[in-house]
DNA sequence: CTTGACTCTGGACCTTGATCAATGGTCTAG
DNA sequence: CTAGACCATTGATCAAGGTCCAGAGTCAAG
């Protein structure tokens, strides 16, 4: 498969895929003479990898991490456990910090009326407030 | 007041108050003879405010249009309230984005053994699986 | 053979929100 | 007056994750 065939079954932009290979989260794949790539279907699969772990929050840097862990049989696994536990972690915690910021949000719509004069609209006195750290 | 005092008392850095003005979020400064930026008690307001904006997550761009908002007074609030309104279902629809690949993520590591072998860890299976989309 | 689609490399550019460096002028204390 | 702190501008750099371009070579169809 030429590059140009894996981007379009992936649904990624070639770009991309060479950009992948730099960063170490692709091989290096075998060359025609031309020195066009050429893939095989594993490819795919760790295209897909890397989208999935994306999905989930991971970094390219920790994505590499990962890869490099599913190849080590036996110490792999307890690895990558903890570090979706780490990345479980780090999604908590971003979540009630959303859910924070949410809340003093609602609170101040709610006490909006919407209308009348910007000095007695809460949202911007609130901004606007000299005291305290948000 | 100069540009190094206001950093001070405000807590930001003295390239992030010019970086504000020429993005257009402080306006601009009286001059000294010298050059000299010349700052009123006004700014420390101002800068306050783009930074509890900045807490709840807009986007400096968002803080710009929320700084004229508050100056067009009557039509000014309406507009304050709906910019906070989009705000707040933002945050929600990042919110409920994020448990969702939390709790995909925690089912993951609540499968995994955490030892054995990589071809039986749910968290590599579910990331290399060539079905679906996360 | 020609045309058009595809690929190669290397490097520039994008976003956001700053931060830093270089070079030079200004201000203030002693 | 001078040292040291402060300020000015312009332009570069950073993180992250790509995207795009130029110029050149290659491949497949007609």
């Amino acid at each position: 498969m030429t590059i140009g065939a894996v981007a379009k079954r992936v649904g990624v932009a070639i770009d991309t895929i060479r950009y992948y290979e730099r960063e170490g989260l692709l091989p290096e794949p075998l060359r025609r003479a031309s020195g066009y790539r050429s893939y095989d279907e594993g490819v795919l699969r760790q295209l897909r990898f890397i989208r999935r772990a994306k999905d989930l929050g991971f970094t390219l840097e920790e994505i590499r991490d990962l890869l490099a862990l599913s190849a080590d049989r036996q110490r792999g696994v307890k690895a990558v456990k903890q570090r979706a536990q780490e990345r479980l972690a780090a999604i908590d915690a971003r979540i009630a910090e959303l859910t924070r910021v949410r809340d003093g949000l609602e609170q101040l719509i709610d006490a909006c009326p919407g209308h009348g004069s910007p000095d007695q609209c809460p949202i911007l006195r609130a901004l606007a407030d000299q005291e305290g750290e948000a």
